[in-house]
DNA sequence: TTACTTTAGTATAACGTGAAAAAAACAAAA
DNA sequence: TTTTGTTTTTTTCACGTTATACTAAAGTAA
């Protein structure tokens, strides 16, 4: 590999000769400038990245810290991440956590959280990224396992509280939006399949549920809120329940695809019409959702852009660390099929 | 951040010693070296990696290069590949060529494939990456697309002709597998849903197909080889045309799982039961496999395996660069479920 | 001419580490 | 005591950059 040393050599200049003709830092004679840059192309020189790190302290490196690559929606987040960063000559250091299997404990889940967050962290910090990017799979909040940074963070998807800036989606008015859609198509009757009892994301799109149904008028019905898993099974099993009720529902809001892929199963059973005798709508967009009998009417979460704005602001922050906190909520849409 | 002289001075020593102690690369009275150690845990001292690498020329760290990170089944490969690299302290640059859309002229394509790679590897070799792995998500010959490169290259997945060491599955043996499976069952007018006529999975799991057919003495009907495009509606369309022959096959591989949904949904429109009045099998264990009605049988892939045993090999490259190529062909599995 | 300013380019010292060579410290033998 | 050999530690330089201070030359004004 050729070095800036070399390069001075041909051109027959310093090497500080050259390194102001690379960065621009002094103005110089046309002349020599363009001796300059003829040994470069002759020499077939790149600068070294290291040497310049070392020397400036900045590596032009992003760390992405994700708890499981293979969850979705990481890969499209990252996707985002990784196009926008490059655009701006920046590079991707990908750290997975591999948390996809569940801790039902809940202080160890919390607590193995915590040191693989560390250890992922260090390496990174070790590796003197510019700035770290969290991308989580879940609705969660997590900014408190972290230790004070001093680099810029950026949370995706999953969010932090208040000090840190994060960019995610709104689980209530992506519930609400759908719930009005089907308002909109006639249905008063509409049943929630929600998923475990408590989490983030039940709560907030049962909010947003809850809210449509007000705003037109439309009493909460108790019998229509039923709580799943979020797997298959439970779509199924509770979908079965809600037919036996004496006054049916005439539409299912799934709180995930895979549980509005359980519902449509039984509903097939069952041999209730969809949408005409039954309409049903999930929420994620996941692959299956096309593909189910009838397409799935769904929420499609806004991945790609949730990394490219997590780059966007880390890269503000990276060449401005005092910028504040910003908190960025991006709108989901719904995609519509036939099952409603 | 605590540095080398620091530590150093603390002990009372020279900043050689401290080296020698850290890297072992020299005896030393335990005095000195229980005093050193000390003096690095009271100062916080972590190495600097960037000075490191300038001065040794290796970066530990692996540069990943994925056609894209979003397509199946790249984030299993690249969560297999990070996984085993951390293990030895290695770290993961990741490059994305976003490569996902399809330019429909081959020449386009292959120029365009050229270009990104260039670029990817440059900018992968400039971060002073010491080796390279490459994750195609299709089954194509491309290392020709390649220049000679000075660092270790493997490709996993997709995979190279004879120069580079690849870590791939085997499309021949997994379609043979299925086929006899199909047999074994008591079939033995089983059709075929390929995928684009002439590429080269398509061949493959084609001949593995026939072979399986020859070695159980059952001819080869030309009816019952049709050709799609990997997609849904390819498979729902020539399922039709299936059904509409004089004499039915008992059973259809479908060369994926996407193909094999769309010939599910025709087969169910038809009153076809599955699968006794016909078999279905696809290939690739997506997850919607299990959510079809009935659930697929199908080939599973071994990606995170591919990922692992790729990381291996970078590995054994880079601490031994004149370890001759591998040519690894990891076994596929039959998920069985209840469409067969 | 002298003194001052501007311009163009260079020498040198970092950044933090590691390796080779040199030196110091110590022990054993003559 | 001196010599020789061995062990332990230090000095010094290099990796490839960049930033600062500097020199030299040239231009400007009194």
């Amino acid at each position: 590999m050729a070095t800036m040393k070399d390069v001075a050599e041909i051109a027959g200049v310093s090497t500080a000769t050259v390194s102001h003709v690379i960065n621009g830092s002094k103005k110089l004679s046309p002349q020599t400038t363009e001796r300059v840059l003829m040994a470069i192309q002759s020499a077939n020189y790149t600068p070294n990245t290291l040497a310049k790190s070392l020397r400036s302290g900045q590596t032009r490196t992003v760390g992405v810290l994700v708890e499981d690559i293979r969850g979705l929606p990481v890969p499209e987040i990252v996707g985002g991440i990784g196009e926008t960063i490059a655009k701006s000559g920046y590079r991707m250091l990908l750290f997975d956590l591999h948390l996809l299997e569940k801790l039902y404990n809940q202080y160890e889940q919390i607590s193995a959280y915590r040191t693989r967050i560390n250890n992922g962290v260090s390496l990174l910090l070790q590796a003197h990224v510019d700035g770290i990017i969290y991308v989580g799979m879940h609705d969660r909040h997590l900014d408190y396992l972290f230790d004070p940074l001093d680099r810029p963070l950026v949370f995706a998807y999953s969010h932090g509280t208040s000090q840190d800036t994060y960019v995610t989606y709104s689980n209530q008015d992506s519930a609400a939006a759908l719930t009005r859609h089907l308002i909109g198509r006639g249905h008063q009757k509409i049943a929630v399949i929600a998923g475990h009892p408590h989490s983030y994301p039940t709560m907030r799109r049962l909010t947003g549920y809850q809210l449509a149904l007000q705003e037109a008028g439309l009493s909460i019905h108790k019998d229509y809120i039923c709580y799943g898993d979020w797997e298959y099974e439970s779509g199924y099993r509770l979908t079965q329940e809600l037919l036996s009720l004496q006054d049916r529902p005439t539409a299912i809001f799934a709180m995930n695809d895979l549980m509005a892929a359980g519902c449509i199963h039984a509903l097939s059973e069952a041999k209730v019409r969809i949408p005409q005798d039954m309409a049903v709508a999930g929420f994620d967009n996941r692959e299956i959702a096309r593909y189910l009998q009838p397409p799935l009417t769904t929420i499609a979460l806004p991945t790609t852009e949730i990394g490219v704005k997590a780059a966007l602001h880390i890269m503000e922050l990276i060449t401005n660390p005092n910028t504040p906190p910003q908190k960025e909520i991006i709108h989901c849409s719904i995609v519509e099929r036939e099952s409603v």
